[in-house]
DNA sequence: ATATTCATGTAACAAGTTACATGATTAG
DNA sequence: CTAATCATGTAACTTGTTACATGAATAT
């Protein structure tokens, strides 16, 4: 029951249509939350019937018709009690790891290259992060954007959207010089 | 499909039961993959119908019986082929985002504590990452162990558990001072 | 005494993924 | 002219979660 508090988490930053929403939880580029444009839909039809969120249609010239929608009373107050209970425990869940974890009995250079691939996303991500933290501080430094907003928290997901990805760098690069040494050990040239 | 190949990685370091698995994929310490027990019974029925992996019955005294499995040929070479496909994209998933997304609208007290905890959780599971380390090292230096082992798998997804779990630290820090500014600020004494 | 550990499962449900479908518009 | 964008959805399927159930043994 996460993606619902996702959305309305999103909402609070505006009215948006599923199609807005979908971009914003797609994995390529989500910043605190992500699902497929499928269960978005899914679950705008449930909240909306359970008077979480409310539609507004609007017309288009030459774009189709789209259905906006917002936060009702109800939902805002069911997102502040959502803040309100314990967050479950996370874990990372990566296909990756498990890779990694069977490396010995599996393709090393094939493993080294999805590490590789992965460091790319990861500096394509921290990239794209640094674009939306200029937006937000708007010429300010932190500090004063800090002081200045009311709306700190898309700030802070970021930031730890930051320090995962640099985390993922990090590691990356160990991993790369330790296969690159068992390599070398493996078929010394 | 991840979870099946992460049984096998598992199993890589020997047969286990089912109730191993479970232990091993817990949440609260799992170092590469989570699931629960419900899921892994499962899953374990279907590979051994697929002949991934074999049950070996283990007649115990004073403890229920207990069905015992290990890869078999055709689960290690799936387990190499797995190795060679291209990894899946992740993003964190965390409920604690969603919170602190919606902080500004939210009890920001509330999630005050849930951010102390997992920074409770956190230094937990760095303990327990820390003892695994010594187990495998087993008095050697990193550069030892990594030259002499040929099963360097657990050693890499324990370093991305440790570095993940350094970056929450971190991030929680932050995240506290941030929150207690403003809470001064709003409630100046 | 009580809680935890060992060891396995079933059943029902919720959440997430994949494939398919439509149809106009605009950017390269 | 082709690909991407805008905008929505249905259907079928796979994963993951929660609740429940059993029953002995050992640790506190």
């Amino acid at each position: 029951m996460a993606l619902r508090h996702a959305v309305m988490a999103a909402l609070l930053e505006g009215e948006a249509s599923g199609y807005d929403l979908a971009k914003r939880f797609d994995t390529a580029t989500a910043d605190f939350w992500t699902s497929t444009p499928q269960q978005l839909y899914r679950e705008l039809e449930r909240m909306e019937g359970e008077g979480l969120i409310r539609a507004r249609v609007v017309e288009q010239e030459r774009r189709p018709n789209k259905r906006v929608f917002s936060l009702t009373e109800e939902g805002r107050s069911a997102l502040h009690a959502f803040t309100r209970r314990p967050a479950k425990p996370t874990a990372i869940r990566d296909d990756m790891l498990v890779k990694l974890q069977a490396v010995d009995a599996g393709d090393p250079e094939a493993v080294r290259t999805s590490v590789m691939e992965r460091m790319e996303r990861a500096r394509a991500k921290l990239a794209r992060y640094e674009r939306i933290r200029e937006r937000l501080l708007n010429g300010r430094s932190e500090e004063e954007y800090l002081r200045e907003t009311d709306h700190v928290g898309p700030y802070l997901t970021l930031l730890r959207g930051r320090y995962f990805e640099e985390e993922n760098l990090r590691w990356g690069d160990e991993v790369l010089s330790i296969l690159d040494a068992r390599a070398a050990r493996r078929a010394p040239r």
